[in-house]
DNA sequence: GTGAAAGCGCTAACAC
DNA sequence: GTGTTAGCGCTTTCAC
């Protein structure tokens, strides 16, 4: 602040009585430096508690070792937990994350990109944007670029990394049949990897040989809820309900606890994305894990991949996803 | 990308026929400058895409319009939330975040902040950090800090804004009186607010005449479990527990219904933080909310006013939190 | 191995 | 109002 001015590579120099030249090799660890002068430096900059300026560094090299993330909803705790490997992986790399989000707003999410952009930075990984094609593109053709999360968006140059949603939409079913179920309903949803999600359960129920029953719902709570009800009012009840997210699942779990049934014993539940509530013991819920942290490190390889080569064609990067077994699962009553 | 060159100032300064620092005064809104050539920098601008560089920007301003912001848990849903407050204020005022977290190690987050002061960010906002007095004292010596969520850590011209805990501690107590209960027992936790909730739980209890009932638990789900567990196989069961925080609620709700009774019916629950679990239909916890956009706005005004006064004393900003009243609350059975 | 000099893209004085 | 000049703090040729 105000008070002590910040030591430049000149004054550690004038310190250390040596060139500034010396001074920026031995502040990044270059190899032709003799150890006495390295340690007169070195001591020189502790002494002043010296740091190099990461501005002036980026300026001069025309990369700021940054990594700009969009993400469209902060609340939701998948995607919190993506951001968390995402920092793991940028920071193993030396790489530092700006943050931004459109609340699911285009044209906002265009101006966080923007700005982005406009602070030079290494690259841009989006999550589950809410963009369209142009703007992508756009992005995509200024700096290494990787959308998380959707696989309907594309762009030359663009990479992207997706959970396998069809894979993962299979797994609940062959879970449920491997328990006995037969009458297994699934809530589906728009957007994300709901309708992929809904592909890979279709897929499973035909190759076992059972009619799909589908209710569209949303990744809400309510719309959980609502599927659930829907589903339960029915002729014919299902033994069990895969939603296509936790939350959902909750949703589906109120429902069927005001129409006085239970879960397991007179309906098994399967949730998407292996959230944090699914593992509060209270709700104990079986769940379909998408590696959130490969994912993350995915995302950062696809844009350090870029940055070195920039013209290798568009890549799509698949995690399997995986089942978690829990408590809200068991053979039909 | 490789492609296509940046465009600089330079390029715009000369497509549109006039000087450099036009152009600057332009991009900047400058108030000076005649409209016809306004108009024609903003022509040449659009024309090639410019986008004024902000790393060199940041270089010649001294200042970077960022600022770091450490987490030490992302998985944390209060935190997350408070981020995207935190975010809210910041880019209304034009700043831009950088995200980091120590993972609740000392030694990690005195790294982070180390990368934010090279980078020579605005300001630090630190969200409940495991950080000592010491390094605490060290950061804020050279920019605006701000500790968020811990009012025991302090250091000079480092402002602080926190939740009343206290107060807080205290609003499931009269909530739980006014619906008749006497019988308020408390699942404590060390830790962050946790020692001053159970403050303002006991002197609320005081002043109501009624006694103190505390259990030692902690921040989790396990924490809440064990705590319920224990006072449920007492003597004297209570009519209703506050816990520390709502997973620690949630734990306790486990431990209630596996102890055959049902929530509000035989046992009311209150929870802290009104975080989204409690907002889950099928929970629907009764607790105490934290303002956290708030937070988020104090935070960054904080270290906005200190930028342009650094040497005014430290100062400790309050919010007042707020019950929410639910499904789990009711008068006693 | 080491130092001197140029310049990254921009803003801020200062002239006109 | 507008243009010119001098840096911001660093890395990077290029001599030595």
């Amino acid at each position: 602040m105000a008070a002590t001015k910040r030591p430049t590579i000149e004054t550690v120099a004038e310190r250390a009585g040596v060139s500034k030249s010396l001074v920026s090799l031995v502040m990044r660890n270059a190899p032709n430096v003799s150890d006495t002068r390295r340690q007169k430096v070195l001591d020189a900059a502790a002494e002043l508690g010296y740091r190099p300026n990461l501005v002036a560094r980026s300026l001069v090299e025309r990369r700021t070792r940054t990594v700009g993330v969009l993400v469209n909803d902060l609340h939701n705790p998948f995607h919190a937990e993506v951001i968390d490997g995402l920092y793991e992986s940028t920071h193993e790399r030396g790489l530092r994350m700006l943050l931004g989000t459109g609340r699911r707003d285009p044209a906002q999410e265009t101006e966080v990109v923007e700005s982005f952009l406009a602070e030079d930075v290494d690259g841009l990984i989006l999550l589950s944007p809410a963009f369209d094609q142009r703007a992508l593109a756009g992005a995509a053709k200024q700096v290494p670029t990787v959308v998380v999360g959707r696989d309907d968006l594309r762009a030359p140059r663009c990479d992207t990394v997706v959970n396998d949603d069809e894979a993962g939409g299979a797994l609940p079913v062959d879970h449920l049949v491997a328990l006995g179920h037969r009458r297994i309903a699934h809530i589906a949803a728009a957007g994300a990897g709901g309708p992929r999600r809904r592909e890979g359960y279709e897929a499973a129920m035909a190759r076992h040989a059972l009619d799909s029953i589908v209710l569209e719902g949303d990744f809400t709570d309510e719309g959980g809820y609502e599927g659930a009800r829907a589903l339960l009012s029915g002729s014919r009840r299902p033994s069990a309900i895969f939603a296509c997210n936790d939350l959902a699942a909750i949703g589906a779990l109120t429902a069927i606890e005001e129409a006085g049934l239970s879960v397991p014993a007179d309906i098994s539940l399967v949730g998407y994305d292996n959230s944090y509530l699914a593992r509060v013991r209270h709700i104990s819920l079986t769940s379909v894990d998408q590696p959130r942290a490969e994912i993350g490190r995915l995302a950062v390889e696809a844009v350090t991949e870029r940055r070195e080569r920039p013209d290798t064609p568009a890549r799509l990067r698949t995690v399997a996803p995986h089942l978690v077994e829990r408590a809200s699962t068991a053979p039909p009553g």
